[in-house]
DNA sequence: ATCTTCCTTAGAATTGTTCTAAATTATTGA
DNA sequence: TCAATAATTTAGAACAATTCTAAGGAAGAT
């Protein structure tokens, strides 16, 4: 795809959430939503805009992930403490972690069933059920 | 059971996992460990265990808690970045996540049914399954 | 008792994240 | 097209949780 249909895409993208198509989200878009899924961190992030001499400051970095979170583009994931992700594969699926190095990986939906679920407390309902597998060396 | 039994009993179980059963550890030790099942993090037992007049760092709270988790007298959750949570409870089970406070909950083992796991990725072996319900208000 | 090793601690340092308030930019409607 | 307005961005300060450092204190072995 040319680079002239996917800037539209992703400004379309945006307005469909009701984000204004800032050049800053364009960009931090741009690179979350290329087709491939990814799990970043802020820093990460910052780090990638910046090298595609797209300057964009770490607190807008910061506003946009929570922001595309909130609208669904993203969904966070918490794993190690002090340090957030996100993914942007926001379909149905669980992950890898890597005792090792802290790594993580996409498992399909598919390849974990959680056959019984339990009874939420009173007044509550599941709204989401998050498996991590945690894996070490063999 | 008496004091001195529990005092006892809670040095007995510092040195069966080779550890110096100092003030600091007996009095850490006796508030995490008193029979009931808790989600603490430092900084909640760091106010317990002055209040209960013994006197700790919080730097010793964070130590002793990185060291039973170590030896498998703790659990350590990551459920909200940015704070981390230990479990009293070290038994296969999982935790419902309440969305609306933050809070934790455990759920029994049998409550949770994972029917099938993943094969995970060459030369690695799984560790653990986490599996976390999260909840919201009805 | 003495020695050695481990443990604790205050305070500083670090890390990841959020806040603030001023400047900038996008959108709206004349 | 151009103000008016509302949303967005930003640098830097502030913050919160955690870790580090180095020096003194306590436990176990001999």
């Amino acid at each position: 795809m040319n680079n002239e249909k996917r800037y539209a895409q992703v400004i379309e993208k945006l307005r469909a959430v009701g984000l204004r198509p800032t050049r800053q989200r364009i960009a931090l878009a741009g690179l979350l939503f290329d087709g491939t899924d990814k799990h970043v961190c802020a820093e990460d992030l910052h780090r990638d805009v910046i090298n595609a001499a797209s300057p964009v400051s770490l607190a807008t970095v910061y506003n946009t992930l929570h922001q595309f979170t909130e609208v669904g583009l993203l969904r966070e994931i918490v794993i190690s403490a002090g340090r957030s992700y996100f993914d942007t594969n926001v379909s149905d699926h669980h992950h890898f972690y890597f005792e090792k190095d802290g790594g993580l990986e996409d498992i399909n939906a598919d390849e974990v069933v959680v056959a019984q679920l339990p009874i939420p407390p009173k007044g509550q309902k599941i709204s989401r059920v998050d498996v991590v597998v945690r894996v070490c060396e063999d």
